[in-house]
Order: structure tokens, then C-alpha cells, then sequence
RNA sequence: GGGCGGAUAGCUCAGUGGUAGAGCGCUAGCCUUACAAGCCAGUGGUCGUCGGUUCGACCCCGACUCCGCCCACCA
């Protein structure tokens, strides 16, 4: 390894002025944020005079439990670049930051506490519970926006809400109270997703279906009074022999010749005393599959449910609400339901039934938080008809009133919701907002209101309860980019700051979270509530797998910026495991870590928020690599180390803020690549290309102003030409300045180090944070400019290329003889000797 | 079963109808008074396969192979 470490001095070692010889992220990051508090950068105003047009992105509100991952510094530094930018370019801007309460996401979380402690929160009671998780909220609800902070993130702190405040659930209650006056909420009994670990009804987006290696399981239904010379026997086959405890019908296909003279005739359980029909069913039964047979279980099956209403079919539960056979379940009563799994199998092989296995692939729907397997189970819940709002959230992309970046989402986001079904909004949690109905006990009438109720609205009684059921916790989501700004008020903030401007988050919450907001904004709003929806890949690791703490796979963001050793970033990658193990499969993860010694460097919060920046949005896995870190934490080291150099020859200038005059060919050339680099920057934001944008400025500050323009600019003042020393200090300190303001999006502590430090033009702001943003004016287009010093750079290249063949020692000069059959080449040629030369 | 994306340098990825780019890596030379976290010169790719359109295709079209993701009730 060829890394040297140099020791420096701290800054704050130093006197005044000196500055150290590498940038220390660690001591200025710290100081600008707080500076930039006091200063009130970060807020927006609602202040009737304030004329500026307003830019409004709602954060991502994360779980309040929670805390930072490489997703939420991917959202923070993605949606900072775009709020920092506009707010340059003279935006009132709104980043409007908040938490959720994730119900039962936290719920889990806190009950697992529980677990450990011995205890249910039904020992607890519900009242205990509750305030046992406001409690664990306070404690570790701000720390991920503590973290968020040390990103950089430039959110209106002040306003900062909760999804569980007072005015949020007042906003909650307000849009369910509607919805269900408009009929749009409805309560039903039906099959639903039941997890019956956390013991809640799940929404269909909650439930991922795995794929797993399972068997198909065929037993036999003995016929009663078979026809004479016909079967005697109806074999069906199914993945899930237990549930046949719940069948009430076996189908076959109508135009099956093998089953035809079963029609109509009954087939004896072998376990419950009952006798279940043979029907047909062209729906439900594919004649090439299996036996061609199939068990119906109208109870715990989302086709056989369907089956059983169309032919009136008995639904028998057989499961109960933690996940066990049931009283009708007979002797398997109390199993679990892979126990009664094996218990149905080996009664039915003792009775002779058993009839063959084969392994199958199959679906296996779990519970998204939990993990357990889903089971499909008659239940009465909250529902919400979701297709007109639905058909609205189409209509506002189609016409283009909201678009969706990248592109490709739009067939998804139209996709899902041409196909959406009605969204079970209750749960059987008690962390959320409580469903504002009141069942009565004597006229068994439900009150839906805004207000706490203590009487019956149709019989008066006084003997009611509150629905014990809790809100989806997206349901309180959905309603962000209003309720954050006192929705249904009309308040000052809702008229200036809705709609939103842009809505930028991870694709995987396009359904939960977007899809709904589009719904909840153009039903309650009238205007769809943001104009553009930014999607962003996931982050996963260097070899592409996505980051999980079962793989051991997780980095720490804080430890990218703040360095950490190996020790730590591992056990909080794969928590509990020994070293050694959890090291390998680290490194495995990130091969480049092989380079690496004890830890991870101080990267800073620059240098991980430029890398971040540099990956292309359209990727939906964003690879993570420490080793790309590491280079952009060595274009901060350059951006620093540049102004250093070039502070000596400008600290003293006054300057205007004005493009100055520039006759120099160096100087001109420099102009107009600032000016096309500034212009591909603001390009690349607005078109939420943050990878062109930042890497059309690394170019331009690290190939042109210091590769180049600073190297020439070094005879320049160690010359004696005063007015060539002038013009070139002066043309040097303005694209100093401005690159500073171009970077600061990107990369804020640095550039405000040294923004303050570089002179100004009078007048200037407390903060580079709100600069202004520098446009193509800031430098000068200059094609004839380009072209010479292209030609200048390309003789220098040959020349340096002959060099190094003959392997000249660089401090040796050497004669070099150009010739040119054009003039103005040898002209331009004559005219750039000292460039040449050195 | 439907839909979407990807296949480009050793690795991770940008990209354009007209001689292929970046970062990291590798090789060689430089402690040049901003930066060795640097400078400088190099190395390195039949742009997944097969067809087609075109004067010209890595790019457009079709087919295929291999990966990945999303949606969907095949027992």
C-alpha cells in the first residue's frame, strides 16, 4: 500500500487565516450547520410580501424509531441537492421535514422489547402499552433527524411535524370521516390477509409472496353411494393438506370426462362429520393440473372464497387468530398450522387416503414486517373503494398535471392503479390512529365523527365503544403533502405551499406511499399534490445484493463520514455475530475493503454525499462502493487545496459579482468552460440527472480550472506583465467564487468553508447557502477561445507524450521546434510561448 | 402468467446514428514552492448472441441467451 499519512495540524490548531494542508471535514462541518441554524437558511416564509415562487418538496417522513441507513442518506442528499439549488436560484423554498409513527413497524419493534422482558403488551393493557412506545418515540425519535442533520440536510427544522400530532390525527380524522360520508369507506366482512404473529389484518401491498420449494399433496375423498362400476374415489390435490379440515366442496372441470358421473354426488370427510358436494367449476379448475380435482376451502383461500360464493357454499374458519386449527378442526385442534400440517398428512396416510407427493414450487405470501405466512381468513375489517380516486391519480399523470421521473415508472405507477382493489385500511394494533366509529351495544349502530362521541347517534344509549382498530399507518401518509401545511384549515402555508413541487423518493414505496398521495391529493386538494415524482434506486452493495442485516451487509452512513474501524461497522452489520465471521461477509460484500486497512477513513459528509450524487437515478440498485467514496473525498481534498493556492493571489481583490473582462486566452477559455459546466449542472438537477450535473462540475474544477487554468495562471503571476497579473487574478477569483456557489449543492461544508473565506462582491449574503445559484452569464461562451486552447492543450500533450518516450527527466529542459503551414496556428503558437515552455 | 429493467475496460457504471467514456485498478516517470488525498505519460473494450434497417449501428428494429426486479388467486 502506497497511502502515506501525513500528519496535519487541526484547523483549529492553526492561526487565523492559515489553513491546514488537507481538508478535515470533521471540524467545519459541525460549525456551518449550527451557523446555518442561527441564520435561518433552511427556513421558508409565508410571509405575505415574500414574492418569490415558491419550491416545496415534502421529506419522506422516516419511522421514528428508526434509524439512518444508506436509503434515508441517499433521500436526504438527493432531495438537499435539489432544495439547496432552487433556494440558490432564488426559490421560497419549503423542504417540509417530518417522522411517522410506522405502526406496525414500531409496534413490532417494541414488543420484541417486550418479549425480552418476559412480557405481551396484552400484560401491559393498552393504555400501558401506548405510552410505553410514546416513550421509546421520545427516546430515539430524534435521533435519526439529529443524523439527518450531520447530512447536511437543509429542512425547515421549525416546522417539523409528527404523524401522530395533534393536527396530523385531527387531518386523519377530518379525511376518514369523509371518505366514509362520501360511502368511499365501508366496513365488510370478507377474506383478508391476516398475520397472525402481530394479529392484524394486512393490506394486499403488505404481503410479499416468496418463492418456495413446497409439494403438491394427493389424497383421496371417498365417494357416497358411487355409481355402479364408476369411481369410488375423488383424488385432489392441493399444497396445503391441512386446510382440508375447512373443505366444503371438491370441484372438477364440467366438460371432464373422468368425472362425470360424479356430479352431484357427496364425498364422505374423513375427519369432521360432514359430507361435502362435488360441483363443477370451470373458473377454478384446470383439467391439466394435478388430478384435475380440486379441494374447496372457501375460508382460507382467496379462489376457493370466490368459489364458495358462487356456488353458496359454507365458509368454515378453521383457524384461529394466533395461527391454530380450531374447535372445527376436531382432534387437530390447538396445532399450528405447519403442525396440523403433518398431522392431517400422517391421519390420512393411516387411513389408507394418502395417495402421492411431488415437489412443486409455490408462492408463499408473508407478512412484510413480521415474515410469518399469511393466512387468508373471513374477517370483518374497514375497507376503502379505492377505484375513483384511483381513476383520478391516473387522469392527473396522463395529462401530464404530475410526471413521474424516470420515465419507465409511469407504466408501473398505471399499472397498479388500473388494477388497484379496495384497500383495507384497519388494524388490529394499538399503535396509530384510532378509527373514529363508535359501535353501539344496544342498537348496534356505528357513529362515524369527527368528535369524540359519548352517545349513540341513532338510539341515544350511552353504552358505546370506540372501534378498537387502529389506521393503516400509509393511511395518515397519504394525506403528507397537505396535512403537513394544516390541511383542512386554509392556512397561509397550505394556499402558498400546495402543491408540492417535486416528490422524490425510493421506487419501492411508489404504491404505498405515492400512488396514495396522488389519490388522497386530487380528492381532498382538487390538484394533484406535487408536479413531478423523482424515484431513486436502492442502495445495495458493492456486488449488487441488497443490504440486509441478515446478510451483514449494512453500512452506517456515520461511519463513512466520521470514519469508523472495522470492529464497529461489522457488529452493526451483523449484530451479535463473532468477528471473524461477520468480517468475511463483509468483505465479501465489498471486495475493495481488501484495500483497506483497520477501518474506514474519515470520509466526510461531502465526500458521501458527492458519491451518492455521482450514481445515475435511473439505476434501481445503486452499488455502493467505499473505494468511490474515497475519490470524491479526494475532488473535496482538491476543491480545498485549489482556493488555498489561489487565495494568496485573490484574498485582496475587490470584486463586482460580474463576469470581469477577460482578453487572455486562458482567461477567456476558462469563462467558457464555467459557463457550460454551471449550465450542465442546473441542467442535470432540473432534469433530476445529479449524476450529469455534479460530474459535468468535477470536470470542469479538477481537469480545466486546476489541471489547466491553474497551472498556466502560475507563470502568469510570477511574471511581470501587471495587467496580464490583473486580469488573470481577477477572472481567477470569480471562477473561484462561483465554483463555490456551483459545488454548494452538492457538497455544502466545504464550499461554505472557503465561500467565506474567498472575497465577495459587496453585499453578499450571510450564507453561500443563499447565493445566488451562478448561470451561464457567470461565465462567457467563447468558441474561438475553446478552439485555440484546444489546439494550445493538444501541442502541450505531444509535447509532454515525447517526453515521456524518451523518458526525459521531468526538471530538464529540453529544446522543442513546432512548425505550422498556418499562420494563425503559428501566430497562437509564437503567442503562448510560457504556456508552452513550462 | 403478465410487465419492466440490465448485459459496454479487470471491477462499478455513464454514453452517442459517424474515429468508444468516467471512477477505482494496473504499468512507467515525477516528493514541479495548492494538493502524493497529488502531477504526468500510458495500458486496457469484435459495447451479450444472431439477423435486419442504413452510406454507416454500441446506439434504431426483430429474435434469442443469461441476470435482476415488480405485479398476479393455478389448486
Amino acid at each position: 500500500m502506497r497511502a502515506v499519512r501525513i500528519r496535519v495540524r487541526r484547523m483549529s490548531e492553526l492561526p487565523a487565516g492559515e489553513m491546514a494542508k488537507a481538508y478535515e471535514p470533521q471540524t467545519v462541518e459541525r460549525r456551518w450547520y449550527e451557523y446555518w441554524t442561527q441564520q435561518g437558511v433552511f427556513r421558508a416564509s409565508v410571509a405575505a410580501s415574500d414574492s418569490r415562487p415558491p419550491y416545496v418538496v415534502a421529506m419522506p417522513p422516516p419511522n421514528v424509531t428508526g434509524s439512518l441507513h444508506m436509503g434515508h442518506a441517499l433521500m436526504g442528499t438527493l432531495e438537499d441537492v435539489l432544495v439547496r439549488h432552487k433556494r440558490m436560484q432564488g426559490y421560497n423554498a419549503l423542504w417540509q421535514p417530518g417522522m411517522d409513527h410506522a405502526g406496525i413497524a414500531t409496534q413490532t419493534v417494541v414488543e420484541r422489547q417486550l418479549k425480552r422482558e418476559g412480557l405481551t403488551r396484552q400484560d401491559l393493557g393498552r393504555e400501558k402499552f401506548e405510552e410505553r412506545i410514546w416513550s421509546w418515540k421520545e427516546q430515539s425519535g430524534g435521533r435519526i433527524l439529529e443524523q439527518l442533520k450531520t447530512l447536511g440536510c437543509s429542512a425547515d427544522w421549525e416546522r417539523l411535524k409528527f404523524t401522530m400530532d395533534p393536527d396530523m390525527s385531527r387531518a386523519v380524522r377530518e379525511a376518514f370521516v369523509r371518505l366514509h360520508e362520501q360511502g368511499l369507506i365501508y366496513r365488510d366482512t370478507r377474506l383478508i390477509n391476516w398475520d397472525w404473529d402481530s394479529q392484524t389484518a394486512l393490506s394486499d401491498l403488505e404481503v410479499e409472496s416468496e418463492e418456495a420449494m413446497g409439494e403438491l399433496y394427493e389424497f383421496a375423498y371417498e365417494v357416497i353411494n358411487p355409481v355402479a362400476g364408476g369411481p369410488t374415489e375423488l383424488v385432489v390435490a392441493t399444497t396445503r393438506p391441512e386446510t382440508m379440515l375447512g373443505d366444503t366442496a371438491v370441484a372438477v372441470h364440467p366438460d371432464d370426462p373422468r368425472y362425470t358421473s360424479l356430479h352431484g354426488k357427496k364425498l364422505k370427510h374423513p375427519f369432521v362429520a360432514r359430507e361435502i358436494p362435488v360441483i363443477t367449476d370451470s373458473i377454478l379448475v384446470d383439467m391439466a393440473f394435478g388430478t384435475g380435482a380440486v379441494k374447496v376451502t372457501p375460508a382460507h383461500d382467496f379462489n376457493d372464497f370466490a368459489t364458495g360464493k358462487r356456488h353458496g357454499l359454507p365458509e368454515i374458519n378453521v383457524l384461529t387468530l394466533d395461527g391454530k386449527i380450531n374447535e372445527q378442526g376436531g382432534n387437530f385442534a390447538g396445532l399450528l398450522v405447519k403442525d396440523a400440517r403433518k398431522a392431517v398428512k400422517k391421519a390420512l396416510a393411516e387411513k389408507g387416503l394418502e395417495r402421492g407427493v411431488k415437489p412443486h414450487k409455490l408462492q408463499l405470501p408473508k407478512s412484510q414486517r413480521s415474515g410469518v405466512v399469511v393466512e387468508p381468513m373471513i374477517s370483518t375489517q374497514w375497507f376503502m373503494n379505492t377505484k375513483p380516486l384511483a381513476d383520478k391519480a391516473l387522469a392527473a399523470v396522463a395529462s401530464g398535471e404530475t410526471v413521474i421521473l424516470p420515465e419507465e415508472w409511469r407504466k408501473t405507477y398505471d399499472h397498479w392503479l388500473n388494477n388497484i382493489q379496495d384497500w383495507c385500511i384497519s388494524r388490529q394494533l394499538w399503535w396509530g390512529h384510532r378509527i373514529p366509529a363508535w359501535h353501539c351495544q344496544k342498537c348496534s349502530h356505528i357513529s362515524v365523527s369527527r368528535n369524540d362521541l359519548t352517545k349513540c347517534e341513532k338510539c341515544g344509549s350511552e353504552s358505546i365503544q370506540q372501534d378498537p382498530d387502529v389506521l393503516d399507518t400509509w393511511f395518515s401518509s397519504a394525506l403528507w403533502p397537505f396535512s403537513t401545511l394544516g390541511w383542512p384549515e386554509q392556512t397561509p402555508a397550505l394556499q402558498r405551499f400546495y402543491p408540492s413541487t417535486d416528490m422524490e423518493t425510493g421506487y419501492d414505496i411508489l404504491f404505498f406511499w405515492v400512488a396514495r398521495m396522488m389519490m388522497f391529493g386530487v380528492h381532498f386538494m382538487g390538484k394533484a399534490p406535487f408536479k413531478r415524482v423523482l424515484l431513486h434506486g436502492l442502495v445495495v452493495d458493492e456486488t449488487g445484493d441488497k443490504m440486509s442485516k441478515v446478510k451483514g451487509n449494512t453500512i452506517d452512513p456515520l461511519d463513512l463520514i466520521h470514519g469508523s474501524d472495522f470492529q464497529t461497522v461489522v457488529s452493526k452489520a451483523l449484530p451479535g455475530a463473532p468477528f471473524e465471521e461477520a468480517f468475511t461477509k463483509f468483505k465479501k460484500a465489498y471486495p475493495s475493503v481488501a484495500q483497506f486497512g483497520e477501518g474506514f477513513p474519515e470520509y466526510g459528509t461531502d465526500a458521501l454525499r458527492f458519491t451518492l450524487c455521482s450514481y445515475s437515478p435511473q439505476a434501481k440498485r445503486i452499488a455502493l462502493s467505499p473505494k468511490r467514496i474515497e475519490g470524491y473525498r479526494h475532488f473535496c481534498n482538491k476543491v480545498y487545496n485549489a482556493v488555498r493556492f489561489a487565495l494568496p493571489s485573490i484574498e485582496k481583490l475587490q470584486v463586482t459579482g460580474q463576469t470581469p473582462p477577460a482578453t487572455l486566452l486562458a482567461n477567456r477559455w476558462i469563462l467558457s468552460r464555467f459557463a457550460e459546466a454551471v449550465e450542465a449542472s442546473t441542467r442535470g438537477i432540473d432534469a433530476f440527472r445529479l449524476d450529469d450535473g455534479s460530474s459535468a462540475l468535477y470536470h470542469f474544477f479538477w481537469d480545466e480550472l486546476c489541471d489547466w487554468f491553474l497551472e498556466l495562471s502560475k507563470p502568469v503571476f510570477q511574471g511581470t506583465d501587471e495587467a496580464a497579473k490583473s486580469e488573470t487574478a481577477l477572472v481567477l477569483a470569480h471562477v473561484i467564487e462561483s465554483s463555490l456557489r456551483a459545488l454548494h449543492p452538492y457538497i455544502p461544508f466545504v464550499t461554505e468553508e472557503l465561500w467565506q473565506r474567498v472575497p465577495r462582491a459587496p453585499g453578499h449574503p450571510a450564507s453561500v447557502a443563499l447565493a445566488e445559484y451562478p448561470t451561464a452569464t457567470a461565465g462567457r461562451p467563447d468558441a474561438e477561445a475553446e478552439a485555440k486552447m484546444g489546439l494550445l492543450m493538444r501541442v502541450i500533450g505531444a509535447a509532454r507524450s515525447i517526453r515521456s518516450e524518451y523518458t526525459v527527466h521531468p526538471g530538464r529542459a529540453v529544446p522543442l521546434e513546432l512548425r505550422s503551414n498556418n499562420a494563425d496556428t503559428r501566430a497562437l503558437l509564437a503567442a503562448e510561448q510560457v504556456a508552452i515552455v513550462t
